[in-house]
DNA sequence: GTAATAGTGTCTATAAGACACTATTGA
DNA sequence: TCAATAGTGTCTTATAGACACTATTAC
């Protein structure tokens, strides 16, 4: 009997070792109402039936060509959005969490803006909602180890806007300084100095003038987009510490 | 029929859905002969037989309670080394990474001290070998995606020593501060301004005095041990640039 | 005019970079 | 003594924080 990667290979069977189940789960954030909201959707299967989770399941290993598309695929599914910002975060394993059996699941998150999203129901959810992040951590529970995924998605989120610009993917194609200014305040948690915040931004060529303004009840303020957007997310030198 | 959770699970076959193989794979990095190395085997086994690969393999799901076992399982396995840095990096997905159909690995990055190590070499690999990192990019051809996760890990490393301690944990548990401004100087690929350097590492408290010096063949100097090993990595914060 | 928000001038504080200097060992 | 490496003093530079100031709009 030869012995060559072909033979080995047609005599493969993928079911002879014991495989955990893989999936992909989702926190997806965005800004409502000057709060950090999270995606949920109610389980309409088992297991965790009637509970609240983070959008996510399976790979489709047809249509995805990768973990990044599973991710992109729940995201186009779940709100229609297709252009954003989608990041892996952590994986999560272990014999308990999922009661099916030995469970990996792909964190990912993703940063969206709330404008024109119609939420999508489907089969595998009864019910789908936005839920401001700071009311989870008291009162409710979430199906699986979900809770834990989300607090890594937020750690990870409030971590990179420490030095990164990141947060611009929360908001609108354009927006004013003042806006993007209130984004970090909500990530941070508290207030930023207003001086020192525009110094940052705009030194680092992150943005461009559009060249229109916004107007309001009082004096109109310059309206901004993301340069180079399929570029890297640009790296500050030092953290915002935000008002001592 | 009820519709009860255990009834589902009762019913529930996991072989039911196309499962991605889900694996784990890393590089352990040491610092040798002034230069940053990976730990690589070579192929034992159908696929990709004879080549030079990362460590890695199957989650056993009856030793391992999550992957961070399984990937502390491997670095063990290979190197007797219980106590490092290890950490997540990233997953590795696709239909084509492995001619056994669609994979998932998961990346891990370890960090260990080169000293006391004898490789061991298992039923899975015919060699073992530290590579210098900077020989790889050039020559050597890694079996399946392994150049690429290799490239995400040094990536990830480089980018944490601007602003974390992270380098201590290449380091024997007692070391001078020369040795750990080399090591930063090796990853850093770039000279590093010795006063700078001793002052963020001495302000920073994560290091205390052994209290025994290093003799050589010149001035002794002070040894120095981790502070807390249990604790997170110190947080700079600004970048460490090096010498401009 | 006033209220409200946009946007600036400029001082201080902090931590990194530069670089010359002193200290302590072995031979 | 000298060579070699450990360790310090102190000036400069870069960027964040503080905070008062001016600018432009709607009413």
């Amino acid at each position: 009997m030869s012995n060559t990667e072909k033979d080995f290979l047609t005599n493969y069977n993928i079911h002879d070792y014991e495989l955990p189940l893989t999936t992909v789960d989702m926190a997806i954030f965005t800004i409502r109402d000057e709060a950090l909201n999270v995606l949920l959707v109610k389980r309409n299967q088992h297991p965790a039936k009637g509970k609240w989770a983070l959008p996510g399941g399976f790979i489709d290993t047809h249509k995805d060509k990768s973990l990044d598309d599973t991710a992109k695929r729940k995201l186009v599914e779940k709100t229609g959005v297709k252009i954003s910002h989608v990041e892996q975060v952590a994986s999560f394993s272990g014999k308990k969490r999922d009661p099916r059996g030995w469970s990996v699941t792909i964190a990912y998150m993703a940063l969206i803006a709330d404008e024109h999203i119609k939420l999508i129901k489907d089969e595998s959810s009864e019910e789908i909602q936005w839920m401001p992040v700071h009311q989870i951590g008291k009162k409710m529970s979430l199906a699986f180890d979900h809770k834990g995924i989300l607090n890594a998605c937020h750690e990870r989120l409030k971590s990179k806007i420490q030095y990164t610009s990141l947060p611009v993917n929360l908001l609108p194609s354009e927006f004013t300084l003042s806006e993007l200014q209130t984004t970090f305040e909500i990530l941070l948690e508290k207030p930023v100095e207003k001086k020192s915040f525009r110094r940052r931004i705009l030194s680092s060529d992150i943005l461009e003038e559009t060249g229109a303004m916004k107007s309001g009840p009082s004096r109109p303020a310059k309206l901004y987009q993301v340069v180079n957007k399929e570029g890297k997310n640009y790296l500050f030198p030092r953290t915002l510490e935000g008002s001592r």
